[in-house]
DNA sequence: GAATAATTGAAATACCCATTTGAATCGAGC
DNA sequence: GCTCGATTCAAATGGGTATTTCAATTATTC
């Protein structure tokens, strides 16, 4: 099997139109709710196609992981273009918008974001764990030492990891909350009537929505983040003046 | 082949069998994780039993839900025990620990709450949108008054569903790190080799099942979540005496 | 204790899915 | 314009699933 060399073929069409197709289906329905032929049927090409350019489902997905972590990376930096000199708190207030801008962005949570949360719900392979734990690893550790450096070398490991998480997890929640909407919301069969009042996450998503909800939003966020910090903080304080 | 017993009608047996089987791995592996075969295969049981007793596989999943959320409501009922006479700061310290004891108690979430997180990432009808939502519904607007008590009334609408989420939302994302770990920990071809470094949900894990480890989870949260009510209430005061 | 209803069992049915097959079609280089 | 490898196509294959069927077995009732 060498690989293609054509420069200009529809082959090249073929594979791409599978690509976009599958990069929209498995971050909305996940691996397992997707199917080679719903792929295949949405793409215009024939269901053998995804075999051929692509050996297997697995190996799609794979590439469609690979795609969005570089899509993501490329538009979304971590530091949520904040430089190194800045401040710690603007520095944290930059990585925060980052990870909103991810996981929350309204109505249209970003392919990768989504791509986690189905695989921390329901893992596909461990090839695909690996590819997620390098994604993970950078920023969870840039964080970590961010919020060493805020909370000073009298705080403990624990108070580190605990405010670390407290940062990350809380987007995780965020993620899940928005893709439920969202895919509620792009439901073909949606009548509205199923459900009568409206979800918290729904409620959620109309603020944000609105004019200027998206900044208070992340500006709720970096505040409270803030204030917890500097909580954790005091508290290292007293202890550390019995 | 079941022995012949006939103390009480084996129906009973049959029926709380295929339940509890039911129960546990809806819950790990989710609605379509989980085949009625497998199900039947644990309980030793006849796959024809699930659809004599329950008519089929989605009327078994409701009645799972059901038990599951009346087990949760008998066994940690939302206001964590403390009084509705006692503090606001006591009261939410309270809900908090209960919701942190659903969702995040030691390698073991609790049933409801890994089908509730399961069904965030992947719903599975209709019908179990309306069991969730009434089961999240009560919960929520209590601790929307709960914090619109503590906010007092300068407060706007948007800072107290901000606030409100922001308490509920951090606990779905630690009960999707810690469903995730949970499941590694109890995959049967887990060798612990596919990934080198620990995840930060399992470091997280790590920290929670350590002496006293979970109580300061549960300080940890509290403290942060009332200093980011603090801060809020300072940014309502200065703003409404300009 | 016989008649009847409830329950269980093994096999069959019907559907969905990923993957394969082999022929048909296309495209580039000679 | 011919050839050969790359690509596409319709159909088949094989494995998994929920559900049904109906005979066998077990409990209940009179």
């Amino acid at each position: 099997m060498s690989p293609p060399n054509a420069s200009k073929s529809p082959e090249i069409h073929t594979k791409q139109r599978i690509l976009n197709v599958a990069i929209e289906l498995f971050s909305v329905k996940g691996y397992r709710g997707t199917s080679i032929a719903s792929i295949c049927e949405q793409a215009h090409v024939n269901v053998a196609a995804v075999n051929y350019h692509f050996h297997s489902k697995l190996e799609l997905y794979l590439q469609v992981w690979r795609i969005a972590l570089e899509h993501e990376t490329e538009t979304n930096p971590f530091d949520g273009g904040i430089a190194e000199t800045a401040s710690a708190e603007e520095r944290l207030r930059g990585r925060i918008r980052s990870l909103i801008h991810r996981f929350v962005w309204p109505n249209a949570p970003s392919e990768l974001s989504m791509l986690i949360i189905h695989e921390l719900a329901d893992p596909t392979d461990p090839a695909v764990d690996e590819i997620r734990f390098n994604a993970i690893r950078a920023p969870h550790w840039a964080m970590r030492e961010l919020v060493r450096e805020m909370l000073g070398d009298q705080a403990t490991d624990q108070e580190v990891l605990f405010t670390t998480m407290g940062i990350f997890i809380p987007v995780f929640g965020l993620g899940l909350q928005q893709q439920s909407v969202y895919r509620r919301d792009h439901q073909p069969n949606n009548d509205g009537n199923s459900v009568r009042n409206k979800l918290p996450g729904e409620v959620l998503r109309d603020a944000i929505s609105q004019e200027g909800g998206f900044e208070a939003l992340i500006d709720h966020i970096t505040t409270t983040t803030l204030a917890g910090i500097e909580a954790v903080r005091k508290n290292i304080k007293k202890r550390g003046n019995p």
